[in-house]
RNA sequence: GGAGGGGUACCCAAGCGGUCAACGGGGGCAGACUGUAAAUCUGCUGGCUAUGCCUUCGUAGGUUCGAAUCCUACCCCCUCCA
């Protein structure tokens, strides 16, 4: 933080340093330092799917970048795609998803203020909905804005020309779906955008579009998308490699834990708000024989305690090293009771009822492989059954999952 | 509008009358090894009141003792022509 307090006295030079620092690309550079120099605050526009107000560790990289244009007094746009959301999928792979209702955009939003405010100063953020001049366009407005770009220049998108030279489909309103978003950048007059460099045709399309509008085209920053736990994948709520923001400090902690040393190096580099001379010096003390998950706990400490504080990142770090150096029982475990009319159950049933197993068929499975444990005895044989009269019992199921579950006798009426 | 190709489990992709709950790969899960790493090896991967039963191969019918496989209609996708 202080270093982003310090920044403010920057050169511009310096400035535009800082502001490109972990940044995949800036276009045009040049364009940016004039715009600097001008002097006058700059207006910079990011947009938000309506639909996933579940942030996560791979929205922070372009937040963190947000910040830093409010740091240097810019104004900071925070806009949140609600026109598409209430049309529906706009990538048109899910045609059974619904459209959103505006309620629900409404909830969203106010999920995002919550989750985003944690790295943005909310006095400085301007929070905008792109319903509010896509809902008023007509027609002939939207055929007007349609006409100003081409399909040549649309097929230059990668997805699509892919698409289109795999022989799969390609529905027209995806079409719509770029200029809508460039179009926004016409609306707010947009100085700066910010994206994922998978967002890099849209945000040049917003280029594009402000220019046959009479605009000063803006410039276009992407930042590096973060890859997921796999370590291939770039992070997403869909692939379930993800680390939420709201996560518990512990399951947080976990997950950090779980990547790959190499993973978390690109952590280091992309999350880290250590100086990179710092994370040389680390690598250095890797290098000389160190073992990378004491590294590795530095890191997952910083960002658990940027969502959580630090009291709670020490005490994730202790109940985790508790737990799978020492082979303790989770603290606050998971208390299921399952409500049964029969005498007994199959340990296949209990293990779905109690939500560690998918369905019971996965549940015996389980047993078979000899993922199943119950106060700590191997249980191997998927023809047990377990009485029901009430007694409790912790049932771990493979590393990670526990319950303490309870069977008890369904009073019949 | 015309001609042709195609829709198989989470994804890709075989199968083209019985031996198909469906080859293979990916992903996922589990076990071993570990640092809850990574890599590697092994197993599993529709459901259930479970050595059996039920449902699944775009949808709905039909033929047959028997269909993912054959027939009919419909829906959807792709390519070429217009």
């Amino acid at each position: 933080m202080s270093r982003i307090e310090k920044a403010n006295v920057l050169s511009r030079q310096q400035q535009v340093a800082e502001l490109g620092r972990g940044v995949e690309e800036i276009l045009l550079e040049s364009e940016l330092i004039e715009r600097l120099a001008n002097g006058s605050p700059l207006s910079v526009k990011a947009g938000f799917d309506p639909t996933a107000p579940d942030l996560h560790l791979g929205h922070t990289v372009l937040l963190n970048k947000m910040r830093q244009f409010q740091e240097f007094g810019h104004k900071v746009i925070f806009l949140i795609g609600d026109f598409t959301g209430m049309i529906g999928d706009p990538s048109g792979k899910n045609a059974t998803r619904p459209p959103l209702t505006p309620d629900e955009i409404k909830e969203n939003a106010k999920t995002y203020k919550d989750q985003v405010y944690k790295i943005l100063d909310p006095d400085k953020t301007i929070l905008d909905f792109n319903s509010r001049w896509m809902s008023k366009m007509d027609a002939s407005s939207l055929i007007q804005l349609a006409a100003k770009h081409t399909v040549a220049r649309m097929l230059e998108r990668d997805d699509f020309r892919t698409r289109y030279v795999e022989g799969k489909p390609i529905a027209i309103h995806e079409f719509l779906y770029p200029l809508i978003q460039g179009y926004d950048s016409v609306a707010l007059k947009a100085d700066v955008e910010l994206g994922g460099t998978d967002q890099k045709f849209n945000l040049l399309v917003g280029r594009q579009l402000q220019q046959a509008y009479g605009q000063k085209p803006q410039i276009v920053l992407t930042v590096p998308l973060l890859e997921g736990l796999d370590g291939i994948n770039k992070m997403s709520k869909s692939l379930g490699n993800y680390i939420g923001i709201n996560e518990l400090p512990l399951e947080m902690f976990g997950k950090l834990m779980s990547i790959s040393d190499k993973l978390m190096w690109r952590y280091f580099e992309l999350l880290s708000f250590r100086p990179l001379e710092d994370i040389k010096a680390l690598k250095a003390r890797a290098n000389k024989g160190e073992n990378p998950r004491d590294i590795k706990f530095l890191l997952a400490l910083e960002i658990v305690g940027r969502f959580n504080g630090m009291a709670a990142a020490d005490q994730a770090k202790k109940e985790f090293i508790a737990r799978h150096q020492h082979g303790a029982v989770p603290e606050n475990l998971e208390e299921i009771t399952i409500s049964s009319a029969e005498q007994s159950l199959g340990i296949g049933q209990v293990l779905r009822e109690a939500g560690l197993a998918a369905s019971s068929s996965e549940g015996y499975r389980l047993v078979k492989q000899g993922a199943v444990r119950r106060d700590g005895e191997h249980i191997r044989d998927p023809k047990v059954v377990l009485p029901v009269d009430g007694t409790a019992a912790v049932f771990k199921v493979g590393k990670r999952k526990f319950a303490r579950v309870t069977l008890r006798l369904k009073v019949k009426n």
